[in-house]
DNA sequence: GTCTATACCCTGATAGAC
DNA sequence: GTCTATCAGGGTATAGAC
């Protein structure tokens, strides 16, 4: 997984997997018949592990499901920053760098994607009525995915983090108006007392 | 150009490069040190070419600058469709492929992201007050390549260019709330004839 | 400038003893 | 199940004739 990460697939060879586990080429090929398969068992294990690795440590004393998302999305600056800049999304890397990808391998992929999009859909339906009813809740999750996936290539590139930042900053942008817009409508049509929305 | 662009660099060898020229090894080592090196041009191509293979073809016929922003990214869209999903911006596959770039590497893939950002951040300032003063047109150019870059990278990972569509129309919502403050702002503090900003 | 032939290395994967 | 030794193939790059 690691190496993976770090290199990518192409560029990570099955010796450098040997020397990193420190066993021998006949260990790893009675387990496993090739390399990709190797990295089929390491989308299943990002799969698995995206609540304990990744949304737990994030959401941690955190409730308000707006606010999770954009702690979500620190997490990657943080990770940006422990990387000098140099860190990419395991799932969007991979993504990008596998060209004619395996049928059973893209599925993989793609479970990733759905697994995260799915777990920010849920922030935003937690949220209810302090977004406006007219905003697809499973769209914006992907358009936060699309976010993150940007912005983590950019500052790679640049080796800036700024540049994610930017794209979390208009992100943020959007959603203050979307909940501004909630909560006004709300205030025309709702009594008082039931009105929800506030804008941190 | 084509090679890199649809296999990606390290999966280009050089004697695909050879056969898809019809030439032989010893002319190619004499214009170039060695493959990174054909990269390299191939980068600077693109820059070379951001105005007129790209720009110029996108915005031909449409002068109104929030609609060109939007006439750019469906020119990607198009690129999507033709390729049954398998497109991949060149510039930000190379930019995730590639994880350890020679520094003259990183230098032109940035110039190339840079150009692009510019361009729309061009159509931006064009737009004038249009948009809320308050708005960083930089950024916000820069906010359309994550969702440009983003929404390729999820509609070939699912190939379903839906995924793109996605991003474009989240993006667009959000341009729309800017417009509609814009123009609400300026009624409020401008002559009627004066006022611009109307949504289309 | 272009040709052919090839050096040299590392790749993923396998064979068969233990 | 793990070990060592090795295979066949393709990788980039070079050498030297023409």
């Amino acid at each position: 997984m690691h190496l993976f990460w770090e290199k990518g697939y192409g560029s990570t060879s099955v010796s450098d997997i040997l020397k990193s586990a420190d066993i021998n080429s006949g260990s790893l090929y009675h387990y496993f018949p090739g390399k990709q398969d190797v990295l089929l068992a390491v989308l299943e294990d990002y799969q698995n592990g995206l609540g304990n690795m990744l949304l737990n440590p994030a959401w941690e004393g955190v409730t308000d499901p707006i606010e999770r998302i954009f702690r979500l999305l620190d997490r990657y600056r943080r990770s940006i920053i422990e990387t000098d800049c140099t860190y990419g999304c395991p799932i969007g890397s991979l993504a990008l760098e596998i060209h004619e990808p395996d049928p059973v391998i893209r599925e993989q992929l793609v479970n990733n994607f759905a697994g995260w999009v799915e777990a920010v859909e849920g922030c935003l339906r937690e949220a209810g009525e302090r977004l406006p009813a007219t905003i697809n809740r499973r769209e914006l999750a992907q358009f936060v995915l699309t976010t993150m996936e940007g912005g983590v290539m950019l500052a790679r590139t640049y080796r800036d983090v700024a540049q994610f930042d930017t794209g979390v900053r208009q992100l943020r942008m959007f959603f203050d108006r979307l909940l501004l817009e909630a909560a006004t409508t709300s205030n025309n049509n709702q009594p008082a007392g039931q009105r929800h929305g506030e804008i941190s």
